[in-house]
DNA sequence: AGGCTCTTTTAGGCTGCCCTAAATTTTGTA
DNA sequence: TACAAAATTTAGGGCAGCCTAAAAGAGCCT
């Protein structure tokens, strides 16, 4: 297996992140828009990528992970997610400051090095914002889980993940008290701006955004 | 300030550590043999660390860092050493397999995080290899040690540290117990080869070779 | 001082990764 | 189906950081 560069890497997670999100051959532009850099570097890298049978490549169709690039992206989501457990566990930062330490983090090459890591945090399954992390060999831990506007009312449950990862959101959140583990209750929608009523921890009634509802993720109980 | 690449990053550390072994300015061949370049690429960079004003060059005469080139190898030294009793303290390497990750490491660019790591690790003062982790303000704690090489018969102390660095040396340490806060006693010194006969925590006799004494810095007690 | 050797710099070139502008292909819609 | 708009690729270029070969300077020895 050749060197891989840095740069090379975060295409590689970008195209799965897209592939994720969309469930398609992904495109240029998807990726230069993911990247902030022009469709032309992009086709550029995406000619290197396949190369070295990374990627599935051909002219105007997209493009779809090898076996191999899958392998390597999905190690980075793994090194990405628990140095966030880290940052969150045991440096106490807060939910919203990890992205960027751990998009650096995430670039560091040492097997070793990730696996005492997994140890020493005790093997978490989620990372901070509720995202499963891949385990050494590559598999997801899945969980059934729907973004709360689609639950019925009357609908128990706990808040499990978000969508959203930015800032503004998770702030907003730590706001409401919507922390990972908060216990909802739905009581009520709203049509007129599908906005909800809910029972926060059995205590506290408070109204959710369309917006906020579509961005969290509910485990019913 | 401007942004500073990894790799201008390195180029600073090298000539950090040339400065500080040799005491006087830094010539391109010492930097090109500690980085493993050719000299001409070592010109080359030279020119734009001059640019930058992070080293004062003249043609022919060798290099020494500016402060603010200072500042910025001091604090790598900082985020290497600190990251060293990390994967050492918390991660249970040994102290002869954490260079290469710590190199990697080093180059991660959060002040916060560097700051937390401090903290999370109670503030250490020196690195798994002895060596002196200076402070957020870039000051060394300074220690009085001696290579055993340098030390009178008779003399009790301490090991507090190591000159070589390589793995080779370090695992021949762990060997003959010689960590670092073992007790050593130097009983007697053999001229035909410079070797030396020590008790090791008050138990052991042990003979040492020149190359062993001198690589093991010893604190006086 | 002259000459030899070692060190350093210059010249010219390559690769990775990025860009803009222009050409080409695909797609959506009249 | 044809054509305009959007997406993508090609062409050509820049910069960082590396290299080799050749030129230039410094240091030393006689």
């Amino acid at each position: 297996m050749e060197a891989i560069s840095h740069t090379e890497e975060n295409y590689l997670k970008a195209i799965f992140k897209i592939a994720e999100r969309e469930g398609k051959p992904v495109s240029t532009n998807a990726i230069s828009n993911e990247m902030n850099t022009k469709a032309a570097s992009v086709t550029d890298m995406l000619k290197r990528l396949s190369e070295k049978e990374l990627i599935h490549y051909e002219k105007y169709k997209g493009v779809t992970l090898t076996d191999s690039g899958n392998r390597i992206a999905t190690h980075l989501v793994r090194k990405h997610r628990l140095w966030e457990v880290f940052l969150v566990e045991k440096l106490h930062f807060s939910w919203d400051e990890v992205h960027d330490m751990a998009e650096q983090l995430e670039h560091i090459h040492s097997e070793e090095l990730v696996e005492r890591l997994d140890e020493f945090l005790g093997f978490p399954k989620f990372d901070p914002h509720g995202d499963p992390i891949p385990d050494a060999a590559g598999n997801f831990t899945f969980r059934k889980q729907l973004p709360m506007l689609d639950l019925e009312i009357g609908t128990k449950g706990v808040v499990v993940g978000v969508q959203d990862h930015s800032t503004a959101f998770l702030q907003y959140l730590d706001r409401l008290e919507l922390v990972l583990g908060a216990e909802v209750h739905l009581l009520e929608r709203f049509d007129y701006d599908e906005s909800v009523k809910i029972i926060l921890n059995g205590q506290k009634e408070q109204i959710l955004s369309k917006k906020v509802a579509q961005n969290l993720f509910i485990q019913k109980k």
